[in-house]
DNA sequence: CTAAAATACGAGCAGATGCTCGTGTTGTCT
DNA sequence: AGACAACACGAGCATCTGCTCGTATTTTAG
């Protein structure tokens, strides 16, 4: 956005980042997912970021403000790889005369795979009570991604009131945040069992909503 | 390591409380209570408890061994504290011929009002991710709870493998868990309606899993 | 009353953690 | 080639946190 050139003075620490630089910065927010997925956020040391990337403390520091700057880098990281996700799965031109089901297993799957891939992405926003650091990195992140379940939603209960649509999408979202961990730490069968119970209660949930206002809704969620 | 009493050796540094000793132990619990509610397990550091408590950090040690002492002191203080509430609300006896709706609401009734009146309660519990220590001070309570709630639902669902009814435990305790904090941090009318929402959800999952399996279990879950 | 145990104090230690700083190296631009 | 910026290093600083220790006071036991 601003001019990171040398003439004007914009944004003072901003260095014109070489080819070596970016890659640096994958590598930290790589390493960085790591350790958060393994250790947890608050248990997780700048120098163990850093040798867990193969580099000095002080280089560190010369990519990154301090820990929450790592943060909220990675989970722009993380936004911008579930838009790519949705742009390629649940649009919701591409759901518009599907079930609710069918939507909800649209949603679901790619996003526990993304879980699976990302082992970081929960260290970040799975959880109930955030540092101050951490909660401010990533609730803008959390707002968009309730605009767009809130959006999803709206489609099958569309005469509800816009403050009902949005408790029922924080609900939902937060009946996945909380059976996140839970799938992530599970192993084979019992990781698919798990994730098929969340599938039911998310579906029961909003089924039990959608029916609740049958007048103006068409409530045949299952065909269209 | 040395014994420092007289007769005995059963518990080495274990004095005998007087009165005000016992008294101390009480307050220094209920200020680490009021602590946790308020800035979270990791943020709390042990001095802010016996300031709260209005005592030095030595007096602190003389009762606890450590932080992860009090927060175990602390949950065995709950969990005594729940025990008393289901021996008073919800016994499995007095719900037998109860209906699934009757019986959730006789559970999540109490238990929400427990967690707005102890907000030190759901910093022990609600968390998804916690540091070691709090892990194995809360597991066996966590473990007492599974089993009480398995033991209710096993009661809608008779013929379900037994690893069934655990997961659908887990689940159900996952799902109250992750909207807690949700609850205690809404005001009003809000936070009425996130309970509401927490029994629709709770209510749906568990009805969706008594009718899966129709042929030996009578699903007539409303009225008995 | 007296000795021992329990309770109380609070300055401060040992360890950890986020981060800095001085210095040296690599890349880029002219 | 020279100059400057970006990159890299790692010892170590400043700070915090859980906890201790020497000491003083209160309570209990005999």
């Amino acid at each position: 956005m601003a001019s990171q050139n040398a003439v004007t003075e914009g944004t003072p620490a901003r260095p014109r980042r070489q080819a070596r630089g970016q890659q640096r910065i994958e590598e930290i927010l790589h390493a960085a997912a790591a350790v958060f997925g393994e250790q947890g956020y608050d248990a997780t040391t700048t120098n163990s970021i850093a040798k867990r990337a193969g580099i000095s403390p002080g280089s560190l520091y010369q990519f990154f403000k301090n820990k929450d700057d790592i943060a909220r880098a990675l989970a722009e990281h993380y936004a911008t790889q579930l838009t790519a996700l949705r742009a390629g799965v649940f649009t919701i031109e591409n759901l518009d005369g599907a079930g609710l089901e069918d939507t909800v297993d649209a949603v679901l799957g790619p996003l526990v795979a993304f879980n699976l891939a990302h082992p970081g992405f929960k260290a970040l926003f799975a959880r109930t009570d955030m540092p101050a650091g951490l909660r401010d990195a990533v609730t803008p992140i959390q707002v968009t991604i309730h605009h767009r379940v809130a959006d999803l939603i709206a489609h099958f209960m569309p005469d509800r009131a816009l403050d009902d649509i949005a408790r029922i999408a924080t609900v939902s979202i937060q009946l996945v945040r909380g059976m996140t961990p839970l799938i992530t730490e599970a192993d084979g069968p019992e990781r698919d069992a798990l994730t098929a119970e969340l599938r039911t209660a998310v579906i029961s949930y909003l089924s039990q909503q959608v029916a609740r206002v049958p007048q103006h809704t068409r409530p045949r969620a299952a065909r269209a």
